[in-house]
DNA sequence: CGGCGGAATGTAAACGTTTTCATCCGGGTT
DNA sequence: AACCCGGATGAAAACGTTTACATTCCGCCG
């Protein structure tokens, strides 16, 4: 049916070896005859069969995505990174996402066993003992954005530490007496990340003035919850810094409620710059966070684990974030134009 | 090094043949020997060789996912929809995305040949020379919200036409004597038959009143800048419609800038129900596509076509689309709470 | 008691590559 | 002239499955 090597060796006169070393690049062959298998190959769309070329060589040229259950402009732009890194190497991309819980990324991390090199791992259910079980030894993975941290595994973080670090500064910098964090769930590690440098900043930069943290889960329920509360509390307000842009941008319907002006009556912050951070009124100061690169690192790190087998393990990265100052923070007037 | 069915084999006593029937069902094989391999093979932690089966089968058990270049909500839903699908019929997923042109397009296609037992295609680019050229014949193919329509290939559309037509009729029962349509590109698809539901609405339902569009290209720019002519024109105002959310957003800004009130002055509506549709003041009223349905059913699609080979192809298929009615178009006041 | 049929299992070919090893050939060295 | 060396090519094994065909075994019927 399909044409294999077979075909052209044939019709090249040649053995398959010599078709196989022609089209793989192999010094041993004359660049006549090359060429002669070349445009014959063309001639022919004769394509090599993946299968039979993975069983030999051992290697599928396919790296696996693992994915829990992501929404929106997050898990586009990582796999955006990702594809086009993979695409640079020539590498294939096989995903798996919308995983609720640990069984389910189990099964399919099980599944994609032997049909990728390498893995892209983004969960927050693994931990040892999960990989232990479910990822074979000799498959080289990288973990993104992972509290887990072992020797085995690479790990590409986000800055969430340094990130709210800085938007706590340029906050209290921009002449705010004190800042009010609204923290994500509990178990989250960004969260807690984020909230650790907000924190340290405060420490740091207002040491007279107390952190205060009030509960959120990431929802835009729950910063609504959180800006009201907050909205009750005595003037001047300290200046809002929630733990993502969705709980800003609760908070701000809060405050519109409560018929607080942003920023003139109470600075407001957020985290992840969303694509709906450009366009509530107003603008929302946040930190982005270059997804694509993340994506694209961590590729470039797993082809990497794939070239060189017998390299070290366990090196850990972070990727930077930045601040984006809009009008939400008062730092800039620049209502009416989005950035 | 890894486990092969041989060494099952000979954990269990039996030949390779046996060990295959067993984990493949065959009824040709006592249960009680199934049994004894099913344990074996589990203990040894066995996994099938995917390469040399699919060496043997011709059946990669994958299916591959072209996607041009993709932003936010839409690549994500579809992507989970097709994903959980998928997953359900126990496929694995190769994505391609972020192609720009259509060369890049064909060699994404082409380095997936061999490597999937059907495609979605989801890109500007492609028509009949285009797949003729760069898919094999034998591969089954789904092309999804295609101007191209061929008996060659199943089609599946979203209902543009129907959308855009019941948005017409909404806003006109809503008592507006007419609406204006804020277009998009003129060689895009979605925005051609948008355009065309708008019109046959005007012409069934306001056959007083005149339909004009106003240009646009789907950006928030062009948007702004339709709302900005819109609001120098005489009063009252007609409703105002957008071909997508974008640009509905765009005039949203224009008219806050000219002292329009929506929907007190001006009725607003989008297309698309992006999520900042909900968080813009007013909030949108616009049409809802359920993106992950598209992407679920043109997996199934596609998942049946190899099934059955023989089946006819060509069939099209078309996904609802609903009204989503929020502030702006004054349908109902909701002003404060998210839907 | 012999043969037959069907169920369970085994043997080996086939899938399409890559790669090791062998072969061949021409030319340079001794 | 004998030898060797190196470069180009070919033959065949190997990868790990599935499956067509062969074999074995056992009970049952004539």
């Amino acid at each position: 049916m399909a044409v294999t090597i077979r075909d052209v060796a044939r019709e090249a006169r040649v053995s398959v070896a010599s078709v196989s070393r022609a089209l793989n690049g192999s010094p041993a062959v004359t660049d006549e005859t090359r060429q002669r298998i070349a445009s014959i190959a063309q001639r022919l769309r004769y394509v090599p069969h993946s299968a039979a070329r993975s069983l030999i060589t051992k290697r599928t040229q396919t790296i696996g995505a693992l994915l829990p259950d992501l929404y929106g402009e997050f898990f586009s732009e990582l796999i955006r990174g990702i594809d086009l890194a993979a695409r640079a190497k020539g590498l294939h991309l096989l995903v798996s996402s919308s995983h609720g819980d640990a069984d389910e990324a189990a099964a399919a991390l099980r599944a994609m066993q032997g049909r990728v090199d390498g893995m892209l791992i983004l969960s927050p259910h693994v931990d040892a003992a999960f990989l232990r079980a479910n990822l074979p030894e000799s498959t080289p993975a990288v973990l993104l954005n992972s509290a887990f941290d072992s020797p085995q595994f690479d790990v590409l973080n986000i800055d969430n530490y340094g990130g709210a670090y800085a938007m706590t500064r340029h906050l209290l910098d921009a002449g705010h007496a004190s800042v009010t964090f609204v923290g994500g769930p509990e178990d989250n590690f960004d969260a807690q990340q984020r909230e650790r440098g907000y924190r340290e900043a405060m420490a740091e930069f207002a040491p007279k003035a107390v952190a205060k943290v009030v509960a959120g889960d990431f929802s835009e329920e729950s910063g609504y919850l959180a800006g009201r509360a907050l909205a009750k509390n005595a003037r001047p307000l300290p200046a809002v810094f929630a733990a993502n842009d969705m709980m800003a941008v609760g908070c701000l319907r809060a405050f519109a409620e409560s018929r607080l002006r942003v920023p003139q009556d109470v600075a407001l912050a957020g985290f992840d710059d969303i694509p709906i951070a450009r366009y509530v009124v107003p603008a929302l100061t946040t930190v982005r966070v270059r997804i694509v690169d993340l994506g694209r690192r961590a590729l470039e790190c797993v082809a990497a684990a794939i070239e060189k087998p017998g390299r070290a393990r366990g090196a850990a990265q972070t990727l930077a974030c930045e601040v984006v100052v809009r009008a939400s923070s008062g730092g800039e007037a620049k209502p009416s134009k989005p950035v």
